[in-house]
DNA sequence: CAGTATCCTCGAGGATACTG
DNA sequence: CAGTATCCTCGAGGATACTG
């Protein structure tokens, strides 16, 4: 892609960062360092092609690293500090986002799996419960594009959350059953559990593991605009603790 | 383009904000609403018909405004509410890119025009002479790909400044004159007045005249990173004053 | 001036097969 | 697994001509 041609910052920042699926890959670093297969998980539809070519274009402009890995083979990828730097671009577009895509949100734009990785992601390890905590989730109304099973399990072990395709065997504390739809509009807080009588989410288990559940995932009754952080795990501990 | 397929708020935002162009067409509006022209001169390397494009995408996306001019043919273009939250992502990419890419400025990304325009829009109107006061540009070292004259005149006449590419026949009070790139990184604050030894920037002028101009255009002799004001007139007169 | 309509190009990027 | 090499497609967007 040629330059836009003028000096200006915005245009010279533009000609790397506004192409086509890097901000993503950009979001992707800002939570910590991460190996090929790590994004690739997280941006499904984009080719690998494309991934390894961007990464290339990013280390080249001096915002992504690139180091063997200590063993085996494969790179692990970073973000510089000047990729620490568009960190808050991230986070100020996920809220210009947070504020006026609610309603634009498109059925192919849905997906189980990204949906309960970001939910993963977003919980402080502060809110793990002392004890095994296990949720399922069964979703209605999956795209058909997505190949991704219905029923999902979180296997909550301090300090890990286990995220499972298969029944993992474990004793279910709480089920959540939704729509995809909802379930999704709901964690972003685009809508409240009080307010989906047409469509609601159903909470299935005993009222404090409920409730517990509801704390966890940061679900409310009421709209809410929910505080996404891009970055590491600690970032996450210490901005939601 | 096809979408990312993802709820992110930020992979949504991209969809309509990262696409080619867009951020640019952006920055300009955020100076205040334009007309097609004026848009099409300080984006001389977008074609007529993708810029038409673009504005109707935006518009669709509720991000800009289009309404038919009072009188004549054509129509203004303005942001919205929700294309005024664009613009501290616009400030923060220029912020990175005044950091980032000092140094990956190309020949192409030189053009007097585009220079000169922006220097313009820079200037808060409590800093203009009582008088009139000229002010000649003469460029060396314009790339080739760029059809436009050596020689510009500001004529500051409070409260417009006009940008002539011929001579205006007023009394010039200073000329200033430099290569477009060494003028161009030292209006950034890429670099210093003082330390252009071996490309120096000349002024000729009144020694007060002189001083004045370099007040007026912000140009300093030790590098300093430039406050841009990515707003109307109004907020460059409240931020700069 | 302020665009729109039409045609055409070329290059971004997907698909596939391959490698250590 | 972690990519690279190669080929090919298709659609973004440029060029041109046209309109009120």
């Amino acid at each position: 892609m040629p330059g836009y041609g003028q000096f200006c910052p915005v245009a010279k920042t533009c000609e790397l960062f506004a192409e086509r699926w890097t901000p993503l890959v950009l979001r992707e670093l800002c939570c910590g360092p991460a190996q090929f297969n790590d994004l690739r998980r997280r941006l499904p539809l984009m080719s690998k092609t494309l991934l390894a070519q961007r990464l290339r274009d990013l280390e080249q402009h001096g915002v992504v690293s690139i180091r063997e890995k200590p063993a085996g083979p494969g790179n692990i990828y970073a973000l510089t500090p000047a990729g620490e730097d568009f960190r808050p671009i991230i986070q100020a577009l996920s809220l210009w986002g947070q504020r006026y895509t609610k309603n634009i949100l498109q059925p192919e734009d849905l997906d189980p799996a990204f949906l309960l990785m970001s939910v993963r992601g977003q919980i402080p390890r502060s809110a793990h419960p002392a004890g095994r905590f296990v949720i399922c989730f069964e979703f209605r109304g999956i795209p058909g594009a997505r190949v991704a099973s219905r029923r999902w399990w979180f296997v909550i072990a301090h300090p890990e959350i286990e995220l499972c395709m298969k029944n993992p065997g474990y004793e279910v504390d709480v089920t959540i059953a939704a729509s995809l739809e909802t379930f999704t509009r709901a964690w972003m807080g685009y809508i409240g559990l009080a307010e989906e009588a047409a469509r609601p989410i159903a909470f299935e288990g005993a009222p404090q593991a409920v409730e517990r559940a509801k704390a966890l995932l940061g679900l409310h009754d009421r709209p809410r605009e929910r505080r996404l952080v891009y970055g590491t795990a600690e970032m996450v501990d210490a901005e939601l603790a």
